[in-house]
DNA sequence: GTGAATGCAAACTCTTTGCATGACT
DNA sequence: AGTCATGCAAAGAGTTTGCATTCAC
């Protein structure tokens, strides 16, 4: 499991157009405010926060207002183009999400909070077993680990 | 759901007994309404909010305040007494946690959002294989399934 | 008596919403 | 032109904090 980490980009490349075309094929304007969301959220690497893209944004010159990012990411989400990501720090963060089920985790490092992505088939396999045993019906989980990063561990 | 509940008071059992000891012993001062909180908390068959904690308290004529509550749990946590547990609704929920590690996850139910807890064997040790895989140091995991619970799948 | 714990209220953070303005089709 | 989308500011929810008072030791 070396490929862990370094699969993030290729996944994603295009996913701001794909984004872009169902939103529009769904019957919703297109605006400039959005195009640039779209384009923050298509470049990070992991689950970013709306503060996050927001700051990016003005870094950026933009003048979008955080009102804005949020009802974007409400409808990407609705539209489960973005998966929301709660990882116990009272934020929510968001990330794209491609129609190919691409399906991954994350660890939370408890010393620099920072996030690592991660997928394991043993772990989704166990998932899917106890979906058979429960007799609930189950329609998605999130994995969180906690631990320490490997920048933090030394 | 009369079958789900009936398990968890076992594991409690003294929960507040040995958490006010630990409190006491690591050098805090005993009070009634941390006293109060610790038996809230241990009735419970799930995990709970701050806000359910103090409600309990009032209906109870209890006169605790919520932040009262917030540094019982803050204190709680920090000793590994409680278990916070976050599902995705932006609150903060909390659960007995006993030294035998008794470990169970929750599912969140995507209609009333009420939370049922399980277990699961395979689950744990796919984890624990997962952990020797990754090079990361991974000291605890939350597990969280999103589904409908038996009252609302039909 | 001393200092920790409490209760209240104010502050803070994250998120949502109301409303007037501006932009896409 | 008709709406949808935006930006701002205000409102809400959850949580934390400052401070005077109370209570445990």
């Amino acid at each position: 499991m070396a490929e862990t980490t370094a699969h993030n980009h290729d996944h994603v490349a295009g996913w701001a157009e794909y984004a872009a075309g169902r939103i529009k094929a769904a019957g919703h304007r297109r605006s400039s405010a959005r195009d640039e969301v779209l384009a923050v959220i298509a470049a990070q690497e992991c689950a970013i926060t709306a503060r996050d893209i927001s700051s990016e944004l003005a870094r950026n010159g933009s003048e979008v207002g955080i009102a804005t990012v949020y009802r974007a990411l409400e409808l990407l989400e609705s539209m489960k183009l973005v998966q929301r990501v709660e990882v116990g720090q009272g934020v929510a963060r968001f990330e794209p999400s491609m129609p190919d089920g691409d399906h991954h985790h994350h660890l939370v490092c408890e010393t620099c909070e920072e996030l690592v992505p991660f997928e394991d088939e043993g772990l989704e396999r166990a998932i899917d077993r106890l979906a058979g045993k429960l007799d609930l019906k189950i329609t998605g989980h999130d994995i969180v680990l906690h631990g320490q990063c490997s920048n933090c561990a030394n």
